[in-house]
DNA sequence: TCGCTCACTTAGTATTGTGGGA
DNA sequence: TCCCACAATACTAAGTGAGCGA
């Protein structure tokens, strides 16, 4: 992406008048469709997919990025044009995945040669590592700028690990080396100018105290600090970092004033936004400097981008929901704290000047490449590489492995919980009855949680008596079951479903004789069900199930929402529905954006301006039309046609900014990334670009959109769009307002 | 079997970057 | 050129599940 970025820039210094912004556009439109077609061509391998519109449509596409190349404004090297049937390299059994090299792992963890390896790619491999090394040697001359710029001209060949063997036995990789962390700033005290007031006088506080105080002032405007618990961890913490003088005066938080430290950091902000441009362009490359410094690590002879090299700052723990935490001060992290994973015979990372790391270690079975305890709950924190690395891509890739075997063999898997319905031991129908659940509505697994260390939330296994309702009948349907229980990250889980009878009689025994605050499923949890799961199928967890369908509605909604004859913005405006239905199926809701409100009063503005236009041009053609009929020339019949036209085109905008306002009050809660991310995207995660190719996005998150588009995989109802894109969008809104109405 | 740790994936929110319309 | 909206990215919390020892 970054090397299509650069041609961007190139492009726009050397050609920017109109013709090349549009082939700019055509270019970025194509570089999404041939992405699309990479993923249509996994689906297809995946689940059997029928998408020949798509291939087609997007073969054509390919066709143009080819022609754009040719100005020198090619896709990026990664978007790769395989053949349609195999094109993943996908193998043809699962065991294949595995690489049969010799396991013969040495303790020194030197990059050498690997036995299994055809002599041509250890050749490559030894010359990457060796171009690597060079470079960094260069770099460490101060020849930082030129090494990039030859990397820029020379696009480096994208690394094909899918087509390489895996390692086996746990192994994660033979050499790594990496620059270790890089650490959040020192605290730099206020200004003498900006003070603290504590009971209306001013205090000066230690610069220990006065750190954490900053934590609450930065945060002054959130609706965290107006939350007891916030305000109470809070201060109990910021307490334990005041001197014994400070901790006698200050005693009660409602009479300390961050008002002036507040204002200092808004000040603060708006002047970094202020900046000038070469300020700002100091900025950012520095940051690219410390990127490229920090933010690359060498794993088996490959230069690997990491996700997080930064350490988390120190501040407030912002727990999500009801955390019995949140508001506690999450501490500085130091070097001492820091475990170092990497090769024994790379190149250690240094700790800063005057410091020790807590421990370098050399296990090459795990894929952290630092860790540190924090100290709010006590659970480790790691660096780890990013999802375009070897190693999140293997994962990932296996990952949608065993949801195609589990497609294999669901219906088996499906009869055997419907039989265990019946079963005599209540712990069989419960497990049976709870399989149902995770199968049909996806819910996660529910592991059980400590009590009071965190927020109260469940998931399957942990529901509980007071989490359901049932209803015999209900708005016409029979043997309802009602959720309503908080899942991961607090997020309300709210469905009506009917379910089969059986499953609603065991759900009014599970319940007989229990409290509310009672387990449903007492005699169940998610290792038990795991177990059962494992001896079903090898690999199989209650997670694969929401992975397969996830993956499976996907490839559903696609089938039933596409039209072969519809053109690429409808087929697009239907791939995007397909999401959508797989983030109702999860649940993926999110706050709706703090400029919610703001935006959607823009838009009726802007609406409210072209009704008035619209009836003014309607006017006008009113008298248009009155004076053509009375002077009967050309002119004033000429006259009517522009006035005509012009009503015309004022109408259609008024409809898109109808449908745009539906749109986004629809878009409102519904967050469609994370289905795209880790459900729905093979490697790659080529997708989410698709639709900022595409920005076409319908939404449907009213709880009414849940019971039409059908919470199950394997029930869903669809509904099947035949006309044009924008009569599509007014029926889809039309329906879903009808049905949000009778709901 | 149970409790626990560890390693990882999945998740929503915050911040930053970018393109298009006024 | 500026501003707004939205996409992309960064950040980090909160899950899942394997494995180990008592």
């Amino acid at each position: 992406k970054d090397k299509y970025k650069d041609k961007e820039h190139k492009h726009k210094d050397h050609k920017k008048d109109k013709e090349r912004e549009k082939s700019k556009h055509g270019n970025r439109y194509c570089v999404g469709a041939s992405r699309l077609f990479i993923n249509t061509c996994f689906w297809r391998s995946l689940f059997s997919i029928d998408t020949t519109w798509l291939i087609t449509a997007m073969k054509s596409l390919d066709g143009k990025v080819k022609k754009e190349k040719e100005n020198g404004f090619a896709s990026p090297p990664y978007v790769k044009s395989e053949p349609e049937e195999d094109f993943y390299h996908s193998p043809k059994h699962e065991k294949s995945l595995k690489r049969e090299r010799d396991d013969d792992y040495d303790s020194e963890f030197k990059p050498k040669k690997i036995k299994t390896e055809n002599d041509k790619k250890a050749k490559k491999r030894k010359q990457d590592n060796e171009d690597i090394k060079s470079k960094k040697t260069k770099n460490k001359k101060g020849e930082v700028a030129d090494g990039k710029k030859k990397a820029k001209k020379e696009p480096e060949e994208k690394w094909k690990w899918w087509e390489e063997e895996r390692y086996t036995d746990g192994v994660k990789w033979r050499f790594l080396e990496h620059k270790g962390p890089v650490f959040a700033p020192p605290y730099e005290p206020l200004p003498s100018n900006v003070k603290f007031y504590y009971d209306g006088k001013h205090m000066k506080l230690s610069p220990e105290a006065e750190e954490v105080a900053t934590f609450f002032a930065k945060m002054l405007d959130h609706e965290y600090t107006t939350k007891d618990i916030f305000r109470k961890n809070f201060f109990k913490d910021w307490r334990k970092e005041m001197t014994s003088e400070e901790k006698g005066k200050i005693t009660d938080l409602k009479k300390c004033n961050f008002t002036e430290m507040s204002e200092y950091f808004k000040a603060q902000s708006e002047a970094r936004k202020a900046m000038t441009k070469e300020d700002k362009l100091k900025i950012k490359e520095e940051n690219e400097r410390i990127l490229q410094e920090y933010g690359f690590c060498i794993m088996d002879n490959h230069r690997e981008r990491i996700a997080n090299f930064r350490i988390e700052p120190p501040g407030l723990f912002r727990g999500r929901g009801d955390h019995p935490k949140m508001g506690m001060l999450k501490r500085r992290i130091r070097p001492q704290d820091i475990i170092v994973n990497c090769s024994k015979d790379s190149k250690y990372p240094e700790p800063p000047p005057g410091t020790k790391w807590k421990e370098v270690r050399h296990d090459n079975k795990v894929t952290w490449l630092v860790s540190w305890t924090e100290n709010i709950q006590g659970s480790i924190k790691y660096i780890m590489l990013n999802p375009s690395s070897r190693i999140k891509g293997e994962k990932d890739w296996q990952k949608y492995e065993t949801a195609r075997r589990l497609k294999k063999c669901v219906d088996r898997i499906r009869a055997q919980y419907r039989e265990d319905w019946k079963s005599k031991e209540m712990r069989i129908r419960q497990r049976a009855v709870a399989l149902y659940f995770i199968d049909k509505l996806a819910l996660r697994a529910g592991n059980e949680k400590e009590e009071g260390e965190t927020a109260d939330t469940v998931g399957c296994c942990s529901l509980r008596v007071e989490h359901i309702k049932l209803y015999p009948e209900n708005d016409g349907q029979e043997y309802v079951v009602e959720f309503d229980f908080l899942g991961k990250d607090s997020i309300r889980y709210y469905n009506k479903v009917p379910v089969e009878k059986r499953v609603f009689k065991n759900l009014q025994l599970f319940m007989e004789n229990k409290e509310p605050d009672d387990d449903l499923f007492d005699r169940l949890n998610t290792s038990i069900l795991n177990k059962h799961l494992q001896e079903l199928m090898d690999g199989l967890t209650a997670k694969v199930f929401r992975t397969y369908n996830a993956s499976i509605t996907l490839q559903q909604q696609l089938k039933e929402l596409t039209n072969s004859e519809e053109n690429i913005p409808a087929k697009i405006l239907s791939y995007n529905r397909a999401n959508r239905a797989v983030a109702i199926l999860c649940n993926h809701q999110r706050a709706p954006p703090k400029t919610f409100e703001k935006s959607m009063q823009n838009l009726q503005t802007k609406i409210d301006a072209k009704r008035d236009q619209l009836s003014d041009a309607k006017r006008e053609l009113k008298s248009a039309k009155a004076d053509a009929k009375v002077r009967k020339d050309e002119k004033s019949k000429k006259a009517v046609e522009t006035k005509k036209k012009a009503v015309q085109r004022i109408e259609e905008q008024l409809m898109k900014l109808e449908v745009q306002a539906t749109d986004r009050e629809e878009n409102k809660q519904i967050a469609l990334g994370t289905s795209k991310l880790n459900y729905l995207d093979p490697p790659g995660h080529d997708c989410t670009k698709i639709n900022g190719a595409f920005p076409l996005r319908r939404s449907t998150t009213k709880p009414n959109v849940r019971s039409l588009l059908g919470p199950s995989t394997w029930q869903t109802k669809t509904l099947n769009f035949k006309s044009q894109f924008v009569v599509l969008t007014m029926i889809h809104v039309f329906l879903l307002d009808t049905c949000f109405f009778l709901a």
